[in-house]
RNA sequence: GGAGAGGUCGCCUAGUGGACUAUGGCGCCGCACUGGAAAUGCGGUUCGCGGCAACGCGUCGGGGGUUCGAAUCCCCCCCUCUCCGCCA
């Protein structure tokens, strides 16, 4: 189902080295071939009976019609023998659905093998592809600094933690949100939620106006059936918030609606590539997390990501992924941050991906880098679950698609690394350019106590 | 939430228990005709699983059931449309 058993069964060992690589059991591999033997037995099995149950059905039609009595004894005998082929197969039928859904569920658990060229490991294993832009730092001599009203004469500024900033400039309320729905639903006010608004006006702009992406609006909550499209089940479940009551997900990333728009579909090659930016809110449990990064909005429960979502003809996947990283550098580079591309080693880069970059900006209040843009190629292993396909030629046989997906951008941690990077001494806040037009403002003025 | 009408292989459509491959049309693919095209004619065209193959099996919104046999009869669910109620 989403390494696909045909795989499976021709290089089993890929598959098990890349469960290995990204740290997961490789038995699985193992148990899937043998139940799938099982299945295809089986299978052959039920097929014949049944092949021999609809002949004697139709001899049953075929003798009435030649005049038997339907109550007569002929046709009677006919009806015993197909009454035993049918107690025959209903004992095979059974153990088939059962093997089946073995099969299923076991494919269900088999990572996709990350590409050959991807580092084996974990962090330490991450290659640094290229940085750009100047990573400030945290203290600095006041002196020439921007701002002509900045104090003279040898002393030192020191960059503040975007909390401290956001929390003067009255733009973020972390208590409130704690208040009115739990820590790690941060509120956002005046210049804050403007800024919220801005840069996501700005990022959709920029992907429907010069990079061709159609926009979407999604659902921010998905059946289950969505939510195993793209991966989320079984692997991610204990991530997401439940509305049990209705057996529905809050959506963890624009991913997972936008994705499955295509499922169980079959495209035509005019129609692809097909591009998709969507905003959405992102609702993310972070169980396991606690007491991680909990000041500030770095690790929230809720937080607003604009994605790009891209279906690609298998052969044009590859070259996809570096050009739609490129957009999202773009978009940090028209922002004046400084930041670094990872390419993810294989422990790190999750279930579903065959390659994966990380998109960092440095945030000089916390001196960290902050992950702001994850870009994925799955290549058919979401395509296989969700069964989305196109047809690389009109009449020919359908195939599996490509997906991809990556951030562009993520708005809580560029918030941070906006109000890190833009501070000035006195406790203001320069707006970046891009975003000027679009908060009526090229500054935010210093509290006035 | 209540009442009713529907859901057939890309689109439209026939089909109320057994007929060979589930009709027919549009679209699409191939061939013929043509200098090339249009029009026309002939053939093909759901999707999936198993099999080296011949071929077999499944698939009529989804899941159960009745029957020797179900697109067709029964039950549950989902979705669409109409009306009523409620409501941003």
């Amino acid at each position: 189902m989403s390494v696909g058993i045909a795989r499976l069964r021709e290089e089993p060992d890929a598959i098990r080295k890349g469960a290995v690589d990204k740290g997961e059991d490789p038995s699985t591999v193992d148990a899937a071939l043998a139940a799938d033997a099982r299945r295809r037995t089986l299978q052959g099995e039920g097929d014949a009976l049944r092949a021999e149950r609809n002949t004697a059905s139709k001899s049953i039609g075929e003798a009435i019609k030649a005049g038997a009595r339907p109550e007569g004894p002929e046709v009677a005998a006919l009806r015993r023998r197909s009454t035993e082929i049918g107690d025959r197969l209903a004992a095979i039928d059974a153990e088939l659905a059962e093997v089946e859904a073995t099969v299923e569920d076991l494919l269900l658990r088999i990572p996709n093998p990350a590409e050959d060229d991807i580092p084996v490991g974990g962090e330490d294993a991450n290659v640094t592809v290229r940085t750009w832009g100047e990573q400030l730092p945290h203290d600095q001599p006041l002196e020439g600094e921007i701002g002509a009203d900045a104090p003279a004469g040898g002393a030192v500024w020191e960059r503040r933690p975007h909390w401290e900033v956001a929390e003067k400039l009255g733009m973020i309320d972390l208590a409130r949100g704690a208040k009115i729905a739990g820590s790690g639903f941060p509120v956002y006010m005046g210049q804050g939620s403007a800024l919220q608004r801005a840069l996501i006006m700005w990022f959709l702009d920029v992907h429907t106006r010069e990079n061709g992406f159609t926009e979407v609006w999604p659902p921010i909550v998905v059946n289950q059936a969505s939510a195993r499209g793209t991966g989320q089940i079984p692997d991610k479940e204990d991530q997401m918030y439940v509305v049990t009551r209705d057996d529905l997900y809050m959506v963890p990333t624009a991913e997972v609606p936008v994705t499955n728009l295509h499922r169980d579909e079959i495209l035509e090659a005019s129609e692809l590539p097909i591009r998709y930016a969507a905003y959405t809110p992102c609702f993310r449990r972070e169980a396991g997390a606690a007491g991680k990064d909990t000041r500030g909005i770095l690790r929230v429960h809720q937080f607003d990501k604009v994605e790009m979502v891209l279906f690609e003809r298998p052969e044009a996947s590859s070259d996809a992924l570096e050009w739609m990283t490129g957009v999202a550098e773009d978009l940090l580079k028209r922002l004046g941050l400084a930041y670094r591309v990872l390419l993810m080693a294989t422990k790190e880069m999750g279930f579903t991906q065959a390659r994966k970059y990380d998109l960092e900006v440095w945030a000089p209040g916390v001196e960290r880098w902050l992950e702001v843009s994850s870009c994925s190629n799955f290549k058919d292993f979401q395509a296989r679950r969700m069964a989305v396909r196109y047809r690389p030629e009109p009449g020919a046989k359908p195939e599996l698609v490509h997906t991809l997906n990556g951030s562009g951008l993520a708005l809580a941690r560029i918030v941070a690394a906006i109000l890190e990077t833009y501070q000035r001494p006195d406790g203001s806040v320069d707006i970046p350019p891009p975003l000027r037009p679009y908060m009526g403002i090229d500054w935010i003025p210093a509290p006035v106590a």
